[in-house]
DNA sequence: TTGCTCCTCACGTCACGTGAGGTGGC
DNA sequence: TTGCTCCTCACGTCACGTGAGGTGGC
């Protein structure tokens, strides 16, 4: 059995966060302790996990508790797994979608670290206004990333 | 020029957040218009679309805010772009590990839409129990998400 | 002139963070 | 016994959402 610190840490969240979710009927300790301190299993600290994912993933509390409650609010197997199979899709296409813009995003930093290689050795004075002349920033693959926060005065 | 409205249309956000962030000091309108109507730029479409991107990213708005500041907080270019490439290194480590969990994510949930593509066409009474005798449960490689969100008892 | 969009307050909400003050357990 | 962890309120914060009441512009 595991203390509400032992999750936590498990899980890479806070103390907080699981008494919250607690709170929020998300999750709920197999027991407590004479002193009053709740008990986990290794079943639930499974659970915060995936719950954790699924919040990384961009799911609201309330959407979370829904995709746990979905089955035990069906009357048949068929029905359960038609629901079910809907949420899921959906999930997996917003997945699709923020994987997309993460790796452009990620893409489009590493290509600024790279464009911006020949500056740690510059020696002009006023380098903010002088960028603009600049031939590093003329490149015409620099990424919008570099645009936006180096070559533009602020 | 852009107006509020378009200008949150293009960045699929809404016109409280584009207010808001002006209110932030992130962005704002290189005029107004005779009736106090914000004014846009297309350059400022751009800084918002990657502001949304970095806020995906999970970047706070603060965290957005330094970034952009960076360059002028410092006083030469070699000073810039080592503070720079820090930065911005750091969030691209940040970037691969939310990717990799999204990818993990998005593969468990698919798996386990294939896992109950047989509950489609199940016939069993009271399936909520007899999903822990049932051999579609049983799968060595059933995948997390189905044991959590399926096979268990709420 | 109608209808859609814009404006400024200002209070509400979601998902926690952060003490304050006190107790449990190896 | 000391120190770290746990507990319960309860107020604070971040990033907006959501009306209320009024005006602008094709």
């Amino acid at each position: 059995l595991l203390t509400t610190g032992e999750l936590a840490r498990q899980c890479e969240t806070t103390v907080r966060t699981v008494r919250f979710y607690e709170e929020e009927g998300l999750i709920e300790p197999v027991a407590r302790s004479e002193g009053g301190h709740r008990m986990f299993t290794r079943a639930q600290q499974q659970k915060l996990q995936l719950i954790m994912d699924l919040r990384e993933a961009g799911l609201s509390l309330d959407q979370i508790k829904a995709l746990f409650e979905l089955k035990s609010r069906c009357t048949s197997a068929p029905q359960a797994a038609q629901q079910m199979t809907r949420a899921l899709e959906a999930q997996i296409a917003s997945l699709q979608r923020k994987i997309a813009v993460l790796r452009r995003l990620r893409d489009e930093l590493a290509s600024m670290v790279s464009a911006i290689r020949a500056c740690h050795t510059c020696e002009r004075p006023q380098f903010h206004d002088r960028c603009q002349t600049c031939e590093v920033m003329h490149r015409n693959d620099l990424p919008r990333a570099a645009r936006l926060l180096w070559s533009s005065r602020e």
